[in-house]
DNA sequence: GACGGTTTGGACAATAGTGTCTATTTTTAC
DNA sequence: GTAAAAATAGACACTATTGTCCAAACCGTC
């Protein structure tokens, strides 16, 4: 918004060496995820990251330089720890029930329950319709995929014959939506559920999935 | 924060018999919907309300105040539509799926995602931390008690033959979130679900429902 | 039409936050 | 050791916003 005179001070510090990079995210994503976006400020962030609040206007140009930043390193770490968690299940699973409950237990505990979930949900829902294009990487590689991958993972075991599965898509929708459905009353509170509910929400949800979908001869133990 | 001496203007108005008060409390849920708390401005709600700014400090002594009231004024509309919907559902029901997918339909057009229920949703996860008490009363009477009504009306769907489960509270918080499966994506968006989207996601849902509880002897047609 | 309660508009001080500039110091690299 | 890069601290203009004060205008009813 100012004129921005090309001479001065019109660029930011690049060259990736710089000790307080990792600070400021973290401190910022801190910060954004309790405060929202207009509510966070500057020297708030500044101060968390013990660095000065020159520093960061070093770094980012403005605020919002530094949001979409933080946004964009957090997306990146779910990404990876969601497609970490989708290809640790097992190609030929020994024990379903097991098998689906680990992944359960892993996909809400490093993926949906974690810091960089709180911040997604959080400010995805806040900020989100302010920035379209901001989160559309998170949303095509992150949750769409989930759905596609997870879709996958259901025909393979559908086609294998340890599940029957008429519409694996909406059956993956179901499954992601299961094993929330003990955690969501936590969430309210804006507390983070235990390992202990984690556990027990991904053992009913996978129950009552297998009740639903599992082969109908006796359900596998 | 302020001396405020008691002389001057140290009362709000209250009389009920004030023609401004409605429109005031529906555009601040629109704009605290949309800003956030931090990010609304009492000028943009007087200029949403077409109402002078003063007449809302005349109302509401400071912007808290507001905040406080547009949150009670939304929680009792939230839970009387929920209770409708809870009330609606018939004692002897004739033809189990259709109601329930009536019932679905029901809660998440009237309760879930209309304008309250995005409010809800919102705010409650930006502003829930700062007013631990203030959507204490809406989590009371209505999260909390549609786990126990739902939980009740499955029990005595149970209790009639017309279903089997084990666990009625938990199944009251799986079909919660069963039929909001297929929608969460949509709400991703920011975007609010169209009918026919809400009407197929409770299709969707109840068979997945009444594939893990139906009686076995045969699905209800 | 007079009166009390309500609404309005404008002016105002106080505060807080953003972003800039500059000079100085610390760290890193060569 | 020296030079470049990065970090710091303080002061600054500018803007936005909150909350207050006041006088005038606008209702309704009696």
């Amino acid at each position: 918004m100012k004129s921005r005179n090309a001479a001065t001070q019109a660029k930011t510090i690049r060259p990736a060496q710089c000790l307080k990079r990792v600070p400021i995210l973290d401190a910022a994503a801190e910060v954004f995820c309790r405060e929202g976006f207009s509510g966070a400020s500057i020297d708030e962030i500044a101060e968390e990251a013990c660095v000065s609040r020159q520093t960061i206007y070093n770094h980012y140009r403005e605020k919002e330089t530094l949001f979409v930043a933080v946004v964009a390193d957090v997306t990146a770490r779910a990404n990876t720890a969601l497609f970490a968690a989708l290809a640790a299940f097992p190609d030929k699973p020994e024990n379903l029930r097991e098998d689906l409950i680990a992944f359960a237990v892993d996909l809400n505990r490093n993926c949906l329950y974690n810091q960089d979930g709180k911040f997604l949900r959080k400010l995805l829902q806040s900020e989100g319709p302010r920035y379209p294009h901001l989160f559309e990487a998170w949303r095509e590689h992150g949750p769409c995929k989930i759905g596609t991958a997870l879709g996958a993972i259901l025909a393979r075991l559908h086609h294998q014959g340890l599940l029957d599965i008429p519409d694996c898509d909406l059956a993956a929708r179901q499954f992601t939506a299961l094993i929330n459905a003990d955690l969501q009353m936590t969430t309210l509170f804006g507390e983070t559920p235990t390992e202990a509910q984690i556990r027990g929400s991904a053992e009913q949800a996978v129950d009552m999935f297998l009740r639903g979908y599992g082969v109908r001869a006796e359900p596998v133990l």
